[in-house]
DNA sequence: GTAGCGAGTTCCCTGAAGCAACTGACTACG
DNA sequence: CGTAGTCAGTTGCTTCAGGGAACTCGCTAC
């Protein structure tokens, strides 16, 4: 994404940004998520330039969101899998989905729709509290100093 | 973030990153969430280039993600405050700061905590399948076409 | 009348994204 | 045998967005 590195700050957001924040990247893993694993569907699907996706490849198989795995020995063939942290990191666009299916995709409608294996039904991405279980509205929630400040003051 | 709009395709991730994706408006937005709600305030915080920041903060007015409020007349001082449509951006926030706690925080722990005012709690976000409660693991999930593509096709 | 603040705008420079063409190892077809 | 095609990238050129610092404008305070 960026000129400035956001890994060095002292946040989670921005941290996770470092990781999957740059330009496309979110939309990679999407496709990788959905069944696009090779460099050629990947680059076909997103219409992106050959050069942002070996980059992005590359990186986020050193960030470990996803392995770089042959299929073909002659000739050699790669293809892209999602790692467990990549897998987690599809809940948040699952959410991001959820509020894009809300505030963005008007009366056409939403483009994908989500079914749960576990129930068999569509569904979307429910934020809930952790705690007590009743959806987790960012007006409802105060935002304290956490371990990870104190340790860098 | 980007040179490619990402506003025309047909997927709620990148409707969605064309509104809040591009390079530190996610931090923008998690500043004013948190209070910070001045050009000065945010641009200190974040170190954040002056022209970058009034170039965000003019995009995401647009896209009705933030309101420019006049806090005093004499001189002319303005702040931000975050929409409805903003306040709901947030809970994707939260998704991505637990997914950055869990796999970037390291030993030290989460940068903050966050309180659920609710039940008075430490909680994270916890994402739910909206039918039938259980967790929602990008793995469990089939990913179907819904009206929004049929539409356009 | 000088200093300072808040909310930006203007300027120049560098580096990342877009685009197209090329490579290299192989397979398939006629 | 020669040509075409596939896959997974790399290379080179150009353009445009981000970084950084300085400047502006309206006003207040000393």
């Amino acid at each position: 994404m960026q000129r400035t590195q956001f890994g060095d700050m002292i946040c989670s957001i921005a941290r996770t940004l470092d990781v999957a924040g740059e330009p496309w990247t979110p939309l990679i893993l999407r496709d990788v998520w959905v069944g696009f694993n090779r460099f050629d569907d990947i680059q076909r699907d997103l219409g992106i330039s050959r050069k942002v996706l070996a980059d992005r490849l590359r990186t986020l198989v050193e960030s470990g969101m996803l392995v770089r795995r042959q299929y073909s020995e002659r000739p050699p063939r790669y293809e892209y899998e999602l790692t467990e942290k990549g897998y987690e990191f599809c809940t948040v666009l699952m959410t991001i989905t959820a509020w894009g299916d809300r505030w963005t995709a008007g009366e056409a409608g939403p483009p994908v729709l989500i079914r749960h294996r576990g129930c068999g039904q569509h569904a979307h991405a429910d934020v809930r509290c952790s705690h007590c279980g009743e959806p987790l509205r960012a007006d409802e929630v105060d935002v304290e100093e956490g371990p990870g400040q104190r340790a860098h003051a």
